[in-house]
DNA sequence: CGAACTTTTGATATCACTCAAGGGACGTGG
DNA sequence: CCACGTCCCTTGAGTGATATCAAAAGTTCG
């Protein structure tokens, strides 16, 4: 288990791992995310065709960023999970061309885009990590964009359990084999381009080999290296020093 | 049809739309892509796994970012068409997670890391319009993501052709219904995630419709606004003033 | 003119979707 | 504390879109 600095979150922690923070900088960082906001489950934080406003932080729970299409159907194309942070370069575009919204119950942070504006101009060390932030985020949909496009059903849950599992230990909340998964069967529905039955049938399937073990809002991963296999994981992608190496 | 000024080329149009350049920005950008590199089709400008190293400038020709599977499957997760930049901040990551190659015969550039290094320092005007050209990445994966997610087999390539005529639009490289389509449907077939043979059948669903006309890598659409209703497409995403508003 | 690649066609197989309904779990109000 | 509604998960049956395999026809280019 990763100790938890007390002064520390999340956030702080994800930034940490990239660039080595200095005291200063974990200061300043501090103060930026010390009032999170509660957000309920299921709440826009940042609605398709309005100009963006601030970039927004999450400190606890899960968001995702999503699309709906004509016919009401969602497609969710990334995750925000504690510690992630949407585009620090939002403030150039004119409107958004997508939503963010959250999942789960969460904690959040706005900041200002002068707050952004500063850090850019003054703090070279957390603007190195932020664009690292960007470069990651992007090398995840492009993970994902592979997922949906070639993977079988199973293979597709199975890395994006894998993915979650590396993303929560680098932010210290996941043990070696588990954590918390706020989403309905419907959510990871509409992140692998699956019907909902059919992750229901996916999840059975990986439950009956024994690769995991998930009930109430927990997974346990039961056997990773099998998962890993089945999924053809490899975490290059994320750029985090994982604990365990392939 | 766009009038071409002689000292200009792809890349330049498509940054000066998004943040009118100035004459001497004109004249950097100019200078720095004053002497392309011919590359031959099917050859790659960066191999996942090795570090970055410079970043590459496409001035003519279709190039793309590809995975490849363990079963040697392909999958394209963008393509690079005249005027596109692989990301500025590559330079901050250890090693590619993906590969970059040229799908048709290509003019290339490659900027040095000292090149990128001084716009970021020293050009604001040219670094913010590199800085929308990233956010558009972004979100034309996204865009992708949900071609594959959620439509059809012909809506996923009703949806890709609308964008390429957007883009090569904008730097030049199309009329107001065509443009030269240097792919095979196998690359069509590795982009949508898509087989060929259904791709070949889907393209034959849409000539038969009168919505393309398709032949020796040339593309006419011949009615496009009800192939934008068919693939849903709102350009939006793209951020392009578009001459013809949806 | 032949070799290699690309597109097209046909036949069959399969994965995943849709529709429909039953069974839990959880919270709320009586 | 129970009754009820709601949301989520699960199961079954039937369908459909797309994949796979195989081969023919067309194209390109040395």
């Amino acid at each position: 288990m990763i100790q938890l600095n007390s002064s520390s979150n999340a956030f702080i922690r994800k930034l940490d791992a990239f660039v080595s923070l200095s005291e200063p900088e974990k200061a300043y960082l501090a103060q930026i995310t010390e009032k999170p906001r509660f957000v309920e489950a299921r709440t826009d934080l940042v609605s398709e065709g309005s100009p963006p406003n601030g970039v927004f932080l999450i400190l606890d729970g899960f968001a995702c960023r999503y699309r709906l299409r004509s016919n009401g159907a969602r497609h969710i194309s990334a995750y925000l999970v504690p510690g992630d942070l949407c585009d620090i370069d939002v403030a150039l575009l004119d409107q958004m061309d997508h939503s963010i919204g959250t999942l789960s119950p969460c904690q959040v942070v706005r900041i200002e885009p002068e707050t952004i504006q500063d850090i850019l101009e003054h703090q070279p060390g957390i603007t190195r990590a932020l664009r690292m932030c960007t470069l990651v985020d992007e090398a995840t949909l492009r993970e994902w964009l592979v997922n949906v496009g070639c993977r079988s059903a199973a293979e597709r849950i199975a890395h994006l359990l894998c993915e979650l599992l590396v993303r929560l230990q680098s932010v210290g909340l996941a043990t070696d084999n588990g954590y918390d998964l706020p989403l309905t069967q419907v959510d990871l529905a509409d992140t692998t381009g699956l019907s909902n039955v059919h992750v229901n049938r996916s999840l059975q399937e990986l439950r009956r080999q024994g690769l995991i073990e998930l009930r109430s809002k927990r997974i346990e991963i039961l056997d990773l290296s099998t998962l890993r296999t089945l999924a053809e994981f490899k975490p290059s992608y994320l750029h985090v020093k994982t604990r365990a190496a392939a």
